[in-house]
DNA sequence: TAGAACATCGCGATATATCGTTATCTTCAT
DNA sequence: ATGAAGATAACGATATATCGCGATGTTCTA
């Protein structure tokens, strides 16, 4: 019952993934554009902010996804002079948006965080050390770094027996 | 006078820049190229190795550079099939080595640390920190973020007041 | 010689693409 | 049902390019 571990379906937590389920990406872009046109780098940053920052992802992830996509004709891509290649559904990535279960939730849902993320406390953190680091004496940059490895001793000890 | 601040020639101390001086790119190149040739990737983290961490140009900093040198006629690139452009110094690039005083330091030695950089430590701790994001329990995660928290207000202290 | 005006450079953000590794999912034999 | 094998997707790293902002350095003027 609980002898076992402190982890039940806890393992690593009852929080966001760390990887996308395969599929994941063609779903979201398929889900993106079905609301409006857009192209690769807008998508990365659409998912980026509809996950709260769980799930950016990377180059590598979506531009092979839309290549993909296109070649199996369920979007289109239009090169801009700009640079920028926009992409939209054709008839049939529309139908197969179609024929999706309207209730499912959409792949960036899975990412969701409840409170306990450390990403903003951890983004903070090193924004502050950046400041000490720009603009602090030296003094004050040591005493940052007596802080700063407290604080990695404290986490390690987390680990090991916290 | 001297009377303000324990600056001195502290403020923002003895060490390395932020931001690097006007043509240390172009210079850096010069010298690179001088050495072997090297692609627009390759200087980047060559720069960044030789300045211990201290200066990673940006890929901003870095192509529009190689594209101006080349327009000047010092360096001559050569785009190879692999999508890689392989840089190589010119007579005219050669020469400008050569004109160069020897003596004078290598722009990415001014961006030599002394010991009391946060960088190495502030790395450490974010991978530190996501070790317990990825596997730590609730628990855990939890009590990191309350030593994520503090070590924040105690950076805060040291600019306020340390 | 001060300072203002101008040209140019450094850089983060934006934008795209591919490669090799690793994870995930399906399928097929046991 | 189970577990190993194979196919394919997700991702970090590698690679390049441009834009606009702000910093830097030079030149021109008073």
């Amino acid at each position: 019952m609980k002898g076992d571990h402190p982890h039940g379906r806890g393992g690593h937590g009852s929080r966001g993934r760390e990887r996308a389920r395969r599929g994941a990406a063609a779903e979201a872009v398929l889900l993106l554009l079905g609301e409006r046109p857009m192209h690769g780098y807008e998508m990365i940053e659409e998912l980026d902010q509809r996950s709260d920052g769980n799930w950016r992802p990377s180059p590598g992830s979506v531009y092979p996804t839309l290549r993909r996509m296109e070649g199996r004709g369920v979007i289109a891509g239009a090169e801009g002079d700009d640079g920028k290649r926009v992409y939209t559904l054709t008839d049939a990535g529309r139908e197969r948006l179609d024929q999706r279960d309207p209730d499912a939730p959409a792949p960036w849902e899975a990412f969701a965080e409840d409170g306990a993320s450390l990403r903003p406390i951890v983004h903070e953190l090193i924004a502050q050390a950046k400041q000490v680091g720009r603009f602090g004496t030296a003094q004050q940059r040591e005493k940052a770094k007596e802080i700063l490895t407290n604080a990695k001793s404290d986490l390690y000890a987390v680990m090991a027996d916290g």
